[in-house]
DNA sequence: CGGCTTTGACCTGCGC
DNA sequence: GCGCAGGTCAAAGCCG
């Protein structure tokens, strides 16, 4: 399953931002906060926002470099690549490139596989999920990077209205974490599974 | 048997 | 208005 990459406790080899919170709940909206912060306040409606609005688009925001947030951990990178509020009330969209054999990041949240697409200019196919939680219409895309197939698109759409299913931390069950996966240590949670 | 994936069809938005 | 591309739906099949 997937579990969350913005979330360090989760997902070890995500390049996490310390200043964004962990909190499933809220997660896109720090984020958000941050590029701002990041993209020195640029207005919001007209510009940053609309970075993403396709996959072009998302490339553009990357080698511009002008928003997002870029670190290494692990020999895994993950970039943040775009935020935008969504058009749909969903919420925000948050693009992630990561550096992944995955296909699929783990993110902790259970996804259904609602549709696959194969996009123009990319050899890659486009995947669609949808969060399988009961009234959360949370939307993720992934799809594999064209340019350098190691690289994969995450992209959310929404804000999950209930926890992570599988908010565990390695210190309780280190069997959940998938091979290959760097442990680090959890300072500031206890296990909400008990 | 229930949940998930697959996949073709359909819908919608956008550019020309 | 038309065509294309992206996004979603839903039926069928697969798997545990």
């Amino acid at each position: 399953m997937d579990r969350f990459p913005e979330n360090p406790n989760l997902n070890p080899n995500y390049t996490h931002l310390p200043e964004i919170a962990a909190d499933p709940l809220s997660w896109d909206f720090e984020l958000w906060e941050y590029l701002n912060m990041l993209d020195g306040g640029a207005d919001q409606d007209s510009t940053s926002q609309q970075r993403i609005a396709s996959s072009e688009k998302i490339m553009d925001a990357s080698s511009a470099g002008s928003i997002g947030a870029t670190s290494r951990n692990n020999d895994i990178r993950c970039q943040i690549i775009g935020v935008k509020k969504s058009k749909m009330d969903a919420g925000h969209r948050v693009a992630f490139r990561t550096q992944s054999e995955l296909d699929v990041m783990d993110d902790g949240f259970k996804w259904r596989k609602y549709g696959k697409k194969s996009v123009k200019n990319s050899p890659n196919p486009r995947n669609y999920y949808k969060c399988s939680s009961g009234g959360c219409n949370v939307k993720k895309r992934v799809e594999r990077d064209g340019e350098d197939a190691s690289y994969v698109i995450t992209t959310y759409e929404g804000v999950h209205n209930h926890e992570s299913p599988c908010v565990v931390y390695y210190n309780q069950t280190p069997l959940m974490v998938p091979t290959g996966w760097t442990l680090q240590a959890n300072s500031s949670h206890s296990s909400s599974s008990s």
